[in-house]
DNA sequence: CGGTATCCCCCGCGATACTG
DNA sequence: CAGTATCGCGGGGGATACCG
């Protein structure tokens, strides 16, 4: 038999804040259960939104995490596996959300160039589409990130209510608009340093289509709560 | 220069989450942090809740923190430093206090003889004295705790409003009351396994002395508010 | 796709000693 | 008392390959 003890270093306390900071202050953990409440289930889904962590790592963190009954692992009919958060995991948000605010207020620096990853970003902005605001018709965007490594460069969001789709490579469907940009200024206004409005308006952000997609356009990117939050300093 | 991101493993990610995780989730901060807010401002003071971790250790979380604005170190006129929390410090509090009372729901453990260190439980039961409760005129408990190691069995506590001293040799004064238990049985009441009265009716706990200490005994703990909190398991 | 298995490196951290 | 300096190790975790 396997004890979640055995999956985890202890700090030998018996006080309840150690011992919840054995399973939940581990060394990514904090960003696995983002991902989870965030709304990702599959392995590769929650992969992308921690794409420096190998998938060994992350596979023995969702194991540690079930057996202390954070998570909940089901076996889907058509193969694979979904991971849910049973209560005590949801019981996390707050905390996840406080860590964000906090960051944000105290210790956040200007997005960096290297922390910049498009593929991270778009994920990231995929997910948090306001898709009740999209247009009836499909709209495809196409984002062009200048300075990006090959692979990572064009990036299409197939906006389809109430679905919002993310490739990599070309769906094939017509373009509607087209933003140009580097990814460095693209996660500046997605966590708050830049007015997107005010980047588009100083060209830091080029959008290319009709005017009425141009103007819709910044309706669709519900940005981060967090982006309220004002730095302390 | 030195930069604290120097000082701490990085995620590498731009999300305020991982950035603030970088700084108080890495192992053992969390308990630093939980010290600091409990009032303890001198190097051993904050030692002495975190056993089990080294002094080198320790020195190195404490600078990390400094660089990154959550304590700031001061230097006394006598010799010696404080280190105080700053506001960004502050600000952790419920965020330390939400992973308390979700450990106490969710994950927290029976008191296992490796964790049941008098050590730390006297120095957690000495901060939390309830000192406005003491009587006038000077009380000193003392605790035996059988079965402990031999440096680590007796403690007095001198109770003399408004201050509580712990003592791990013989301070001299009278001894108003003497209690006697078990490292285990004392820690499961401080962590809420266990109530303090049915322990000291069941000699779980047993207290000698006069009858109106013995009464008044209990009133003087103020246990933790977490064992309020019950188990969700 | 959704992971496991294996190897191996490196550095986080514990232990110990020492100092102002 | 309040740390620093040094050394050595263990295992956390990265890289890669592989499997169902």
């Amino acid at each position: 038999m396997r004890y979640r003890e055995d999956t985890m270093r202890r700090y030998g306390q018996f006080c309840p804040v150690a011992q919840a900071a054995e399973v939940i202050a581990e060394r990514w953990t904090p960003l696995v259960i983002r991902e989870l409440l965030s709304g990702s289930r599959r392995f590769n889904d929650i992969q992308r939104g921690v794409p420096l962590m190998s998938s060994a790592l992350l596979a023995k963190r969702l194991k540690t995490l079930e057996l202390c009954g954070i998570i909940e692992r089901r076996s889907l009919v058509g193969g694979g596996h979904e991971y849910h958060l049973t209560q005590a995991g949801e019981e996390l948000r707050p905390w996840v959300e406080m860590m964000g605010v906090w960051g944000q207020r105290w210790v956040r620096r200007p997005v960096s160039p290297e922390e910049a990853d498009p593929a991270l970003l778009m994920w990231d902005m995929r997910r948090s589409i306001n898709v009740e605001r999209l247009p009836d018709k499909r709209v495809v965007v196409r984002f062009d990130f200048r300075e990006a490594p090959k692979g990572k460069r064009s990036w299409w969001l197939v906006l389809a209510r109430p679905e919002a789709d993310l490739c990599l490579h070309d769906p094939g469907f017509e373009v509607g608009l087209t933003v140009r940009t580097d990814a460095v200024a693209m996660a500046s206004v997605w966590v708050g340093d830049l007015d997107l409005l005010g980047a588009i308006r100083t060209r830091l952000i080029m959008l290319k289509g009709p005017s009425h997609l141009r103007r819709a356009f910044p309706s669709w990117l519900s940005l981060s709560p967090l982006t309220e939050v004002k730095s302390a300093r």
